[in-house]
DNA sequence: CCTAATGTTTGTGC
DNA sequence: AGCACAAACATTAG
């Protein structure tokens, strides 16, 4: 699930937290930990209050306080994000926990597809997330239009393109392109002025409400909602194409977004 | 048993 | 350099 979407429903979970002092960091499973054992986030963490809350497409960032050190999540394609009563069980894939006197916050991962890092610093936040680019939901129109210009790729790998826009999966992706009526594995060399517009339109719609949710709403007037086997585009009742663009399952509508 | 799954990284080759 | 493609990571659901 996890996309720019979903993680900002995290960041209202991390917020939950307030500035806590955390206790104790339980980890039942190293295997999520990237760059730092279990022995070396509990003895820097422990003792520490939450800090700021940020969200950078689809990382979380949690400062740490007092110090510049922060926990750096991803949430890989099963990863969630929960904030708990002290005593309430576990779930069998929560595989770190931060303790606290008013509750748990808990980093839940079927996958562990990629996970928790934890950073000291601006310098090493950033060599961690990587070259990222603009967020995708503060990005605007014309700086979006200058990000994909002199590209020629398809357009939904340009978007999901973390170094493109950071935010956008797959499912984000599909459903904005759906919105704006653009043939997934159409160019962005081909993109013209009216077409930039109605991406534009469509990416703040499909946020908006989604931010909103905390997820890609499967709303039965989105392409979302009718994804899937036997799925049928809600403006024409045609059945959706399927197939990889990307390297990804894509779902569109060859009549509203024809090649 | 086999396939696909909403992500990222890394390697290969054009 | 830009881009497409495949594999790898680990686990579950259908």
């Amino acid at each position: 699930m996890p996309e720019l979407v979903d993680v900002e429903g995290f960041l209202r979970v991390a917020r939950r937290a307030g500035r806590r002092r955390i206790g104790e960091v339980v980890v039942h499973d190293a295997g999520v930990l990237r760059g730092i054992g279990p022995r070396e986030l509990a003895r820097r963490v422990e003792g520490c209050r939450f800090g700021v809350a940020t969200r950078h497409g689809k990382w979380l960032i949690v400062a740490l306080a007092p110090g510049s050190a922060r926990l750096l999540f991803h949430f890989g394609m099963t990863g969630s994000l929960h904030w708990c009563d002290t005593d309430s069980p576990g779930h069998r894939h929560d595989r770190v926990e931060f303790h606290t006197a008013g509750g748990v916050l808990r980093y839940r991962d079927m996958r562990k597809l990629t996970g928790l890092r934890l950073a000291r610093d601006e310098v090493e936040q950033r060599r961690a997330l990587g070259d990222l680019g603009p967020d995708a939901l503060s990005v605007s129109r014309d700086q979006l239009a200058e990000r994909l210009r002199g590209r020629r790729r398809q357009l939904k790998s340009a978007l999901m393109d973390q170094t493109v826009v950071a935010g956008l999966g797959n499912l984000l992706a599909d459903e904005i392109l759906w919105q704006a009526c653009i043939a997934p594995a159409s160019s962005v060399a081909d993109l013209g002025g009216g077409d930039l517009d109605r991406l534009d339109k469509a990416r703040r719609e499909v946020l908006r409400v989604g931010v909103r949710a905390g997820q890609v709403p499967a709303r039965r007037s989105w392409l979302t909602g009718n994804r899937g086997r036997d799925g049928r585009c809600p403006r024409h009742d045609v059945s959706l194409r399927r197939g990889s663009v990307g390297g990804r399952t894509t779902f569109w509508c060859p009549r509203c977004q024809p090649a």
